[in-house]
This record gives structure tokens, C-alpha cells and sequence, in this order.
DNA sequence: AACAGAACCAACCGCAGACAC
DNA sequence: AGTGTCTGCGGTTGGTTCTGT
């Protein structure tokens, strides 16, 4: 046998949390912990919500130290940089960011910061077009097969993908004409990027990719807490010293999953 | 001033893995 | 060992606020 159902749904409150569920919460948790067990506590506080809804409560906005909004520059790269490497596993990204929660980094990510680097790409993009510098085009059909790329290497194929869901967003958005969008990129696209751009999160080619050993990526990692005191020299993929064996230890299916959003 | 659409964000939903029985 | 619940997570929804016309 399992254990007791979580909740009678059809009797439990829903929506908003009011000041007083908030002050019960708080105070019984502050003085006798959630007891391990969420699906109970809010029956022996007397607060008719699921425990799953006190979970969440709680984790986001009742307990101490919790910061909301006001997300710094810092921050924001830290997140972008983080979203790059390992994708939307925003509980490893807030355990990151002290004060900050999943969900705050999940919102402030899918209603600000994705449009902040699409627009930064964009922005880019048409600086190259008025300078009339030429990208190498992406020829998707004819992209020949890829060869295999080192574990670490493979590791960034995300980021690789989210840039040409980016320049993906920049064709259809700048071109004078309607030219369909590209089709979507193979596993490990053809892709020619900048290495000096000016944007704070900088990236390889695939081509480049294909110098680069694994200690390019492991010894020589770029510590995450080093970006926020870089100018503009950061030409290459800056994982976490402590993610970086986490996210290399991940099925690359899995992670390209991830960026299936964008 | 009124309305529409966009932006924001708190809360809910559903899934997968962990775990109790 | 098997069954079914619990927990934690990421995705999504819907109400509220903001902004533009």
C-alpha cells in the first residue's frame, strides 16, 4: 500500500493566499518546521489548501531571505549564461542566485531576459548589416553530416541552437520581403558566429567547436563568477565549475529538449 | 477617458523519480 | 518486489497592471 491521497481537491481553497494564510503559514513553519510531511500541514494549521499550495508558498515567497524583482545586471548574465549551459533547470539556476527562487527566475526569464537576448542578437545583426559585413550563410539542406564532436563540445550544442533560434528570429523579423523561416537546425548546425561580439554571452562556431579539446572545456572553464568582471573578451562558453560535471553527465538528447521552447 | 493589447507574475497543472508501505 | 503516493520540478494559465492609441 502507498500513502494517503494528497488532497480532497474539490474542499481545498484556490487562488490568491491572503494575508492571514500567509501569517499561519509562516508562524506555524517557524516554529515547528514543515514536520517533512506538505500534504498535512496546512490540516493541522487549519488553512484548507492542498500542501502542495503551502509548498509553493512557502518556497517562493514566505520564507526568509527571499528577493523579488530588482534583478541586477550581474544577474542577468549570470542567468543568461546559465540558461546557455545547462537550459531551463531553473532550481539549479536560483540555487545560483541566493534570495532567488525558480519560479522569479522562471517568469523574469520568459517575460524579459529571452526578448533582452533576442534583442541584443537582433541589435547585432543589424549592425553587421548597415556596416555591410556578410555572416556566413546557413545553408540547412545542404549542411553536410556532422562530425562527431568532442563530449564537452556536444555539450554546447544548445547554445548553438538557441543562436540560430535567434537568427532565426532575426530573419524573419528584418527582412524587407517575407523569406519563410528557416527550416529547423540539425543536431549540430552549420553555424558561423562572431567570437567578438560585444554581447556578454559570446559563443563558437561549430567549426570552432571542432578545435577544441575537452580541457577547453573542463580545466579551462571560465569560472561563472568571472563573467560579471569581463568586458568583452568573453569568446567562449562559460560553464560553472561546479555544473560542469553535471551538465556533461547528461544525455545530450535530453538537454537538446531543453531549448525546444525557443 | 475609454478601450485594447501587451506585459507581468502568482498560482496551478501534470509529469517523473523517489520513496513509503 | 510491486504498488501507488509524495515531492520537486518545469511548463502553462489566468488575473492584474501597464502602456499605447
Amino acid at each position: 500500500m502507498g500513502r494517503a491521497p494528497c488532497c480532497d481537491k474539490a474542499n481545498v481553497k484556490r487562488g490568491p493566499w491572503s494575508p492571514e494564510e500567509d501569517d499561519k503559514l509562516k508562524s506555524y513553519i517557524h516554529n515547528h518546521g514543515t514536520g517533512g510531511n506538505w500534504i498535512s500541514l496546512p490540516q493541522k494549521i487549519g488553512l484548507k489548501r492542498c500542501g502542495k499550495s503551502c509548498r509553493l508558498r512557502w518556497l517562493n515567497y514566505l520564507r526568509p531571505n527571499i528577493k523579488h524583482g530588482g534583478f541586477t545586471e550581474d544577474e542577468d548574465d549570470l542567468i543568461c549564461s546559465l540558461y546557455i549551459t545547462i537550459g531551463s533547470r531553473w532550481s539549479i539556476i536560483a540555487a545560483q542566485l541566493p534570495g532567488r527562487t525558480d519560479n522569479d527566475i522562471k517568469n523574469y526569464w520568459n517575460t524579459r531576459l529571452k526578448k533582452k537576448l533576442l534583442g541584443r542578437q537582433r541589435r547585432q545583426h543589424l549592425l553587421h548589416a548597415r556596416r555591410g559585413e556578410t555572416k556566413q550563410s546557413i545553408n540547412w539542406a545542404a549542411a553536410p553530416p556532422p562530425p562527431p564532436l568532442p563530449q564537452a563540445a556536444a555539450a554546447a550544442t544548445p547554445f548553438l541552437m538557441m543562436q540560430a533560434a535567434a537568427d532565426a528570429y532575426n530573419y524573419s523579423n528584418t527582412a524587407a520581403v517575407d523569406i519563410p523561416p528557416p527550416p529547423p537546425p540539425p543536431p549540430y548546425g552549420n553555424f558561423c558566429y562572431s567570437t567578438s561580439s560585444s554581447d556578454d554571452v559570446s559563443s563558437f562556431s561549430h567549426e570552432n567547436l571542432q578545435h577544441l579539446s575537452e580541457g577547453d572545456f573542463h580545466g579551462g572553464l571560465t569560472p561563472i563568477n568571472n563573467i560579471n568582471n569581463n568586458n568583452n573578451n568573453n569568446d567562449g562558453i562559460m560553464i560553472p565549475e561546479n555544473l560542469s560535471s553535471y551538465y556533461n553527465s547528461m544525455p545530450r538528447q535530453q538537454l537538446d529538449g531543453d531549448i525546444s521552447c525557443l
